[in-house]
DNA sequence: TTTATTTGTCACTCATCGGTGAGTAACAAC
DNA sequence: GTTGTTACTCACCGATGAGTGACAAATAAA
């Protein structure tokens, strides 16, 4: 008898703006919570990123978040578990037209797909930013999930191309990735790097002739 | 009458451990806000930086933070300032003996210089990993006078040299500055990056390796 | 229909944040 | 001493964070 909810009802027999029919479908609440997630993540960084936030933006209470992903990290994980196709998705698996007949032509242009799906992708620039600024057990999973996705990637497209002798692959293209993704990172935090301005196309076409220059250099 | 203090001292009167003759002397004060900030910063990172945890550092009420440094900002600006001296206290000027004859000796001395500096350095590590993190205002300032101590530093050291012709010096420079920082700051935070392990001396010299070939790749 | 389970909402606790106003303790000048 | 200034502390505010237990409503099972 208590609270009986019939002698609110009245109270909003305004013309309601959103009657929403929220349907009761746990399969989509949870595709919603997920999708904002990400969304949020992408928009606003890691830096507001929190079971309130995410439970805000679906329009959802967050209970729901702890039970159907038994917390953030468990967000998180469905996140990663999304990771995997990024590389899938983002970035072209042909070769634009060309003959790919060194490793320097690969690397070459493997750089530059890399450097526009980052500039592409506003939740994988945040993601990375998180990788490179805490060390929680968070990021770490996520982390894994990204570096064996672009791996894979990196082995896929190599196919039978081998670098030139004596240089060790491993080490330099963890350095021209690091560079990639540092320069997407400054850029899309301040829109420069190191005294090079990053905003306009004309930029980044400084950059990425900087880019194959030194891309070049090392694998001819 | 109320509250009178002396009905409480019996409470404190067992052995304290930190006498701590606090006296009374702003400048001091002052300075241990400022040490304390920073320590803060560079063990924390900026994830844990706010005026509580600053005040709690320092073991003074934030009250005095706000009094002296006119909130977080002033505090940040301060540490900015701090930061014109990083280059000169942390990079040494000297060649290490070695003579400089070509625009590539030069990078890859300063390439190698900037690596260990930065390595050795939590402070600034955080602070660049800040950097790319968010873009707020008091973001930009610490990294106006981070990124204008170390372009002066570049300068500086450059001397007479000039780059090979058609090399955009700026743009390639950019790139190479952004890989380092990106690495160590992998590293720091993950131990490796991009599959490349940095966590013993031998695996930093295999990247060390990698950056001097990359230099050597675009400067001769 | 009655009952049980799933789906979703609400109301709360507890901790911590940035920020502020008022008060206390030391010291200098007189 | 008394007075006034400076250095410093305390206690509180409103807002927001994560996390939890209880309850309402829709749906499925009996």
């Amino acid at each position: 008898m208590l609270n009986d909810p019939m002698v609110l009802t009245p109270i909003s027999d305004a013309p309601q703006a959103e009657p929403e029919k929220r349907v009761r479908d746990r399969g989509a609440t949870e595709k919603a919570i997920l999708n904002a997630a990400k969304a949020l993540l992408a928009e606003e960084g890691f830096q507001n990123f929190g079971i309130n936030a995410v439970a805000r933006k679906t329009g959802c209470d967050k209970q729901l978040i702890y039970r159907y992903y038994g917390g953030l990290n468990g967000l998180v994980d469905a996140i990663g578990a999304d990771l995997g196709t990024w590389v899938k998705d983002r970035i072209p698996e042909d070769t634009g037209g060309m003959f790919l007949l060194t490793y320097g032509d690969l690397m070459e242009r493997l750089s530059l797909l890399f450097l526009q799906a980052l500039r592409d992708d506003p939740l994988m620039r945040r993601i990375v930013a998180w990788e490179v600024s805490e060390n929680t057990e968070q990021v770490r999973r996520l982390s894994e999930a990204r570096s064996k996705a672009l791996a894979n990637w990196l082995e896929r497209m190599r196919g039978s191309l081998t670098p030139p002798k004596g240089v060790d692959a491993v080490a330099v293209n963890a350095i021209l990735i690091a560079a990639i993704q540092h320069i997407v990172l400054s850029a899309s935090a301040g829109g420069q790097c190191a005294g090079l301005a990053l905003k306009t196309p004309k930029d980044w076409e400084k950059a990425e002739t900087a880019l194959k220059r030194i891309v070049r250099g090392v694998y001819g």
